[in-house]
DNA sequence: TTTT
DNA sequence: TTTT
């Protein structure tokens, strides 16, 4: 339908290292595993406290699937940009279960390293200036490719592919 | 923990109602079930494909839920804001359940009706009361209240309430 | 640089229909004044006050352009989301001025008609990729291509060509 | 009016340290100039290039206030989440000019520093130090402050106050 | 200049 | 279950 928005918006860490899978084509599929928490003063007892939330991200793009695999790692800090999805599937025992994830189709979506190394000429502009280095860094420029949505791809047979 | 995000942004239509339930100390909590679609042409058959996704959206906000119960219904177009949680609950069988919602606190979070109608002071604007000084500025005020966020009343005993 | 994130995201009300330029090599060049306003009760004098903010959104991007042209017009209500950017420029009398807006390059940003008619099968899908139905759709795959922004074509000319 | 959202999100970096302005009644006001910047490969040239972007962020929080003028420094990179506004002023020499503002009301809007230092325990969070379960942990901690929000003190006068 |  |  027209007139719809799906979008979540991440700032967190990876609580490992990214999961790295392939499609039977050979494309590549990301899974990271994101922790947001907050924190604040409880009114009664006065105590600090806080709760970590943990988010599951998957990544069907080429480009930024590259950026995960080559960049990321346990404890790196990203700003994700994704679109809410619940999968359905059955586990071993024949149970239905759901799953929700943040989802970075292929021509949508952003991911960014959020930890200023390797970010070269990057440092939020031109702080340290200097080059770039052959990484590239997070978005920006080429890592969106042509070929329009094939985002029923993923349906197709990703479901099965990766029970998690 | 400082540096981290975790924000849902939707548009879309409900597919019901508003649910209402009340909480032991008469606060109101919210269910909202939102449907946000998209549609493309797929590539190779040709074919226009239509997804819809639905989520749920839980209202812990004391104004936003009085704008929810007085103005909303099912179709209404809404804008929301909010955080995603993922709950654990047990079903009757006694299997372990994970349900994924987006979360509008009490002092967080937005909703908005695009519906254009039924607005009635509503405006987004001074749910909640509050006033405001001659500058007024934003809008906002009312709604947002003083005390911090208690978001913790919620998983003390609203789990158990809730398990939908 | 990587680790940088310029996003605004509006939901308001066309002041007037669009206005459409053609640039050298016949891309076309959208301007869309978008206002948003929020209401709030003034706390002082306990009246409802309300205050209205004008956006000037700029959209550089193919199949959006033709969105805005062909189904937006003065009073819709749309979704918008892009980058801001502040241009420089020099007025009749040698002052020297800046415009701020909010600009959707290519392959970036989306635009999603809100008001529920027209919306034909569109839904925010296939633009660009893979053929389209009559109406059109909000955002979506083809819009995002392969060769990088080329933010800069703007800067080129178009400044002086849409000194507004 | 109702139905409408005018909401900026960045992240980037600051260019000077935060520059603080007391209101009439002791309020603070702080201004950030934050810059984004995107890099791309020219595909003419083959060259890469890259642009930056300056914002000015004006916070009306007393407790965002206290993070910036606490927590950051030039360089230090931040996510700020606030609205548009435009304001019209007069320069020395008559000229109307107009200033485009990413504006932090009173509870309204987000910042949160994104270095990690000085974050207070905080710090990516437990990845590595600290209890938390055996999957590591969040983010979190120190940049929201302790006593719930005071969001409610601007407007007085503001306007006439800071014609920057 | 919109919208409520 | 919505909407187009």
């Amino acid at each position: 339908m027209a007139g719809s928005v799906n979008k979540v918006i991440l700032v967190g860490n990876l609580g490992r290292d990214p999961e790295i899978r392939r499609m039977n084509n050979g494309d590549p599929v990301v899974n990271l595993s994101v922790a947001t928490s907050e924190s604040w003063r409880d009114k009664s007892s006065g105590e600090r406290r806080e709760k970590t939330e943990w988010h599951r991200v998957v990544i069907f793009n080429d480009n930024l699937a590259k950026v995960a695999e080559n960049y990321l790692k346990k404890g790196s800090k990203v700003y994700v940009e994704g679109q809410l999805q619940t999968r359905k599937w059955t586990d071993q025992n024949g149970q239905e279960k759901y799953s929700t994830e943040v989802v970075l189709q292929r021509f949508r979506g952003e991911l960014t390293m959020l930890d200023g190394r390797n970010e070269g000429g990057a440092g939020g502009g031109s702080f340290g200036g200097g080059g770039q280095n052959e990484m590239g860094g997070g978005s920006g420029g080429g890592q969106r490719s042509m070929d329009g949505p094939k985002e029923d791809f993923r349906n197709a047979d990703l479901d099965d592919e990766i029970p998690f």
